[in-house]
DNA sequence: AAAACGTCCAACCGCCACTCC
DNA sequence: CGGAGTGGCGGTTGGACGTTT
């Protein structure tokens, strides 16, 4: 009996998948559904295990699947999910609708993860390596803060250039790439932002409030498109986490010394194309012609510039602690005691002049984004 | 041309959590 | 309660493929 057994379990098959096999899950699901994995191999007249059948299905085989290269968006998305969450490619992949765990996780180890230790960023704990606080640390820090508003610049300017169809692989239905299907599918529009919790919209949100706060009028953070809108949701208002990346079209940062108009967009600009702390009045003047004032405001908007940026890294800290009680509490509609206290009075408080106003603006998370 | 090396990803493995009896 | 069965997850690996020497 054990022999038969040893027996049966050593005809199991195993390495990669031919056409027929796949052919032949297929067929069975389409009709059957995969039911129990484990019977469904022998139902299905496959000579695998259940398990090795349910792999091959989500990970290749499920219609639903996108394949190909990662946009920068989807980059940045498991960036900051990983950042948030860890290594929990499941929960990550949530947030990438049609890519695997599994697509994701190789797509980390191979690429993500190099670029970030290129960029002198830890990718276990997202944070400089040889992080001393202060001097090496706080310029590679900086340098992550670049090297993010280029990915978002980098997304927006693929964004515009793109045509309003994409070209996607899905559902290739042999171990050969060159046969997967094409199909076109539309760029679905920017996810309209309903108060769910979702944590990286509300990331996204954090960051562009913060970034805009140089602007000429004051930084306002409105209700419903805010992490404090997440943070408070009620457990009806919890949806599915659909989130695609939504970057903001409207980030740009305009010094009333230099002009009003969008002189600068932000992500165009890094180190390296900033003018160097040395560099003379008469040198920038030179450069920058008579658009942009005198070399003392340029320089100045370039100071003001990298300020922001280091401000930036600060408020990301504060709402990465913010994110962390989200993920303990939020999910089981609970609120814990700081959140009640530090954010309860930011959602619900009024819009200016209104009696709650000033209450809100003495909120902890509110001075920190505004 | 071919060997060495590097990259990528599908698939496997082991572990854990959950359910059922 | 505890053991067996099952599904799901994350880490790792092996081999195909591409690039460099």
């Amino acid at each position: 009996m054990v022999k038969s057994m040893l027996g049966a379990k050593a005809v199991l098959k195993k390495g990669p998948w031919t056409r027929e096999e796949d052919e032949k899950l297929m067929a069975y699901i389409q009709q059957h559904g995969h039911g129990s994995w484990c019977s469904l191999p022998a139902k299905a007249g496959l000579e695998r295990c259940g398990k090795s059948c349910r792999l091959r299905w989500i990970n290749y085989l499920r219609p639903d699947i996108k394949r190909g290269n990662f946009s920068l968006q989807e980059d940045q998305t498991i960036i900051q999910l990983h950042a948030l969450l860890g290594s929990r490619w499941s929960a990550i992949a949530l947030h990438l609708p049609k890519r695997t765990d599994n697509e994701i996780k190789n797509h980390w180890h191979t690429h993500l993860k190099k670029r970030l230790t290129k960029m002198g960023i830890d990718p276990t704990t997202h944070k400089p390596i040889n992080d001393a606080g202060h001097g090496h640390g706080a310029n590679l820090n900086h340098m992550a803060q670049w090297e993010t508003a280029r990915l978002q610049a980098e997304a927006r300017l693929a964004r515009r250039s793109k045509p309003r169809f994409q070209i996607n692989q899905i559902g290739s239905f042999s171990s050969q790439p060159s046969t997967a299907r094409l199909v076109f599918n539309k760029i679905t529009p920017p996810p309209s932002l309903p108060p769910c919790l979702d944590v990286l919209t509300a990331w996204q949100n954090s960051w562009s409030s913060s970034m805009t706060s140089k602007s000429s009028t004051p930084t306002t953070i409105t209700t419903d498109e805010n992490m404090y809108a997440m943070m408070l949701a009620t457990d009806d208002d919890l949806k599915p986490p659909t989130s695609t990346l939504c970057f903001p079209d409207t980030i740009s940062l305009n010094y009333n010394s230099i002009d009003n108009s969008n002189m600068t967009t932000f992500g165009l600009i890094n180190d390296s194309l900033l003018p160097s702390p040395n560099c003379t009045n008469a040198a920038l003047e030179n450069s920058a012609g008579s658009l942009l004032g005198d070399g003392d405001d340029i320089m100045e908007a370039v100071e003001a510039f990298r300020s922001e940026v280091y401000n930036c890294n600060n408020s990301m800290q504060g709402l990465h602690n913010n994110i962390e009680d989200v993920l303990m509490y939020g999910f089981n509609n609970e609120k814990s005691p700081q959140q009640q206290n530090q954010l309860g009075v930011v959602f619900n408080g009024g819009e200016e002049g209104s009696t709650n106003f000033e209450e809100k603006c003495n909120t902890p998370f509110y001075k920190a984004f505004s």
